[in-house]
DNA sequence: GCAGATATGGAACGAATGTTCCGTTTTCGT
DNA sequence: ACGAAAACGGAACATTCGTTCCATATCTGC
């Protein structure tokens, strides 16, 4: 048999999460990922493959990570409305601490590579598309009881709500103050009481 | 005296926004700018500087072609409403045609380089904020006109509105459909009626 | 038409990129 | 304790990156 692992595979895949997310795929360069994980090169092709292997398991590691909690508690919760909300401000907070602005590894990653790679693009696609589905589905309860206007569909909603979140993402990048993020949460939210 | 230039300086130039507009800085090589511009690598150097400063100029030059005319016109309007109606709409149909899905120069930008490049990011987000400004402006006439609502500032709607804008840049590099965009569209823009 | 200036094309540059290979070290099962 | 298997560190790889240089071709003003 042979030697254990001297460190913790998916520890190394969440710095790997943190690096890609921060700087995007093309501007982390192998350098980059041998220093920021603490592993040596030939560790790094032996678990993870190449530089483009590891970008994906990355984009999967994020979707684990950060977005299935968030799609499970949109289906479960009882309170569409309270949770939609704290959803929006969860952003929002995390748009006026973060100082080096990293914005969402989702968004980022299709910003920059959806033009060129089209297997990365599939990947985020159909996690930005799971989050949208969760969305409407909990958009669809709020309306069931009455919370939420039904001049629009619960899925408008949810895309409208999903594009806002969208821009977020993108405005964060702007190192804009706190009061601006106030304003579009609160503008945004104000629809589904239209 | 000299010879001529065989090529027209701000042609060129315009091929420079399309080739980074379309791949973003880090994607697009040496190599591409030469075959993408058609002139010879040391004519690019000279006229231009590096790659870098190539970048700086086309940032600039997509701003004076294709922003500042909409910015003059958010002033000049009488109409603020069917003007904001024409802009989305504008933004939509460009989504929609777009196979490449080029989305946004300025928002590409700031999703890829705003970490990593803050003198791009200056650029940009003071391109960003003369904006904003100009839809500040047409929502106030709008306001004064009756014709938008007052519950919310002037100033927080055009956050609002250029929010969204950047999450429909965004979402346009996912191929969404039409109706994705019209919901979106819609959406936003009953928030002015509310 | 000549001299000076500038654009052009292609070769060539060093540096950095992502990646692989190999010798060594370490650990586990027997 | 021993051998197989795996992790490790570092050297080395070919390729591509952005960039510069130089010889040539071409144009302008006098």
């Amino acid at each position: 048999m042979a030697r254990t692992k001297e460190f913790d595979e998916k520890a190394v895949l969440n710095k790997a999460v943190d690096l890609f997310w921060t700087k995007g795929y093309h501007a982390t360069s192998a350098r980059d990922l041998v220093e920021g994980l603490g592993i040596s090169r030939s560790s790094l092709y032996d678990t993870y493959g190449d530089k483009h292997s590891l970008f994906v398991q990355a984009l999967k590691k994020y979707r684990e990570e950060k977005i299935d909690e968030v799609i499970e508690m949109l289906h479960k919760t009882d309170d569409a409305e309270e949770y939609i909300k704290y959803l929006f401000n969860a952003i929002k907070s995390q748009a006026v601490q973060d100082t080096c602005a990293k914005g969402c590894f989702m968004v980022n990653s299709t910003v920059e590579l959806a033009p060129v790679d089209k297997e990365i693009s599939g990947i985020v696609n159909s996690i930005l598309q799971d989050f949208e589905d969760a969305l409407c589905k909990a958009v669809k309860k709020g309306q069931d009881a009455g919370v939420f206007t039904s001049r629009y569909a619960a899925r408008s909603l949810a895309r409208f709500l999903s594009n806002s979140i969208n821009g977020l993402r993108v405005t964060v990048k702007s190192n804009a103050g706190k009061k601006v993020f106030d304003d579009i949460v609160t503008i945004s939210l104000s629809v589904l009481k239209q």
